[in-house]
DNA sequence: GGTGAATAGTTTAACAGTTTAACTATTATT
DNA sequence: AATAATAGTTAAACTGTTAAACTATTCACC
């Protein structure tokens, strides 16, 4: 690729990411908006998804420590939100659940949220976003072996 | 499209926009470290490319109140990285600059950014990234469009 | 020209999320 | 049995955020 060509790209790509992560955040935070964050949200979408969730688990999906995931657990705890039980084999281990609550706001705010995401995908024609998704998850791999290389020196 | 292809787009975007996010926000983390957040980097980022900022413009920019522009602003400026000058005209009016420690600071930090891009995008060819970002940009100018009706309301 | 509305920015209090370091409790290793 | 490693928590310190009240200035218009 021409030298040139690609500086264009890196900046339109640096300043479209930025843009869209703004914009869609806050969107997403107009409509999840009952009483919880736009973490707390990703959190309990986590949650729900995984089969047997922990705070480990949870720290590394989020890129975050340990502890950053204790208080946002705690938060969502204390809410009766989130419920933690002890691994009877290994009780070193905590498994995180979703309390009846937790589901029933599970359920609204994903059901919102897709709502969203759907007003967006529609608005392209299936070849265009198919590819566009394609090559977005192509990306996503390609950070997952850079963050791995990174650890491994 | 199809009811049922439009619902399988809609969980591989929400979850592969998460995971990139994640990932790359943590992989500029590790690059510019150098005393200076994510968000103060942005900041900073956008002052260099704005040509007359202000706080109102930036807490636009960033979708937050201003005064979450006034903190980061204000610990920016008690380290000498920006600078502010009230406009003669208008009074209300303060612009914020970079200080020739934050115009180095910010050189510094772009040329690790544009690297860390750099490296993603040529592993790429040339017409798929170029469509990726065309879509990217699209996808911009939707969510924009979709705030200015939100506000019109 | 003076008054009330609008605009730009700041302050304060309260909270969410984050890191680092030290800690508890448990399990694995040797 | 002693030492390492692992899972999770706690505490202190910090950044970023909102909401509401505030200062200072400019605009609109009668």
């Amino acid at each position: 690729m021409d030298k040139k060509i690609i500086q264009e790209l890196i900046d339109r790509y640096v300043s479209v990411s930025f843009e869209v992560n703004k914009k869609a955040e806050s969107l997403i935070k107009s409509q999840i908006e009952e009483d919880i964050t736009i973490d707390q949200h990703y959190i309990i979408r986590y949650i729900q998804n995984s089969t047997e969730c922990t705070s480990s688990e949870l720290a590394e999906a989020f890129e975050v420590n340990k502890s950053a995931i204790t208080a946002i657990i705690n938060r969502l705890a204390d809410r009766g939100v989130i419920e933690r039980t002890r691994d009877e084999n290994d009780r070193r281990v905590v498994y995180l659940t979703l309390s009846e609550k937790g589901k029933e706001m599970s359920r609204k705010t994903q059901e919102k949220v897709h709502l969203l995401v759907e007003s967006l995908i529609t608005q392209f024609d299936e070849t265009e976003i198919t590819n566009f998704i394609n090559t977005y998850e192509k990306l996503a791999l390609i950070l997952t072996n850079m963050k791995k290389e990174e650890m491994g020196e």
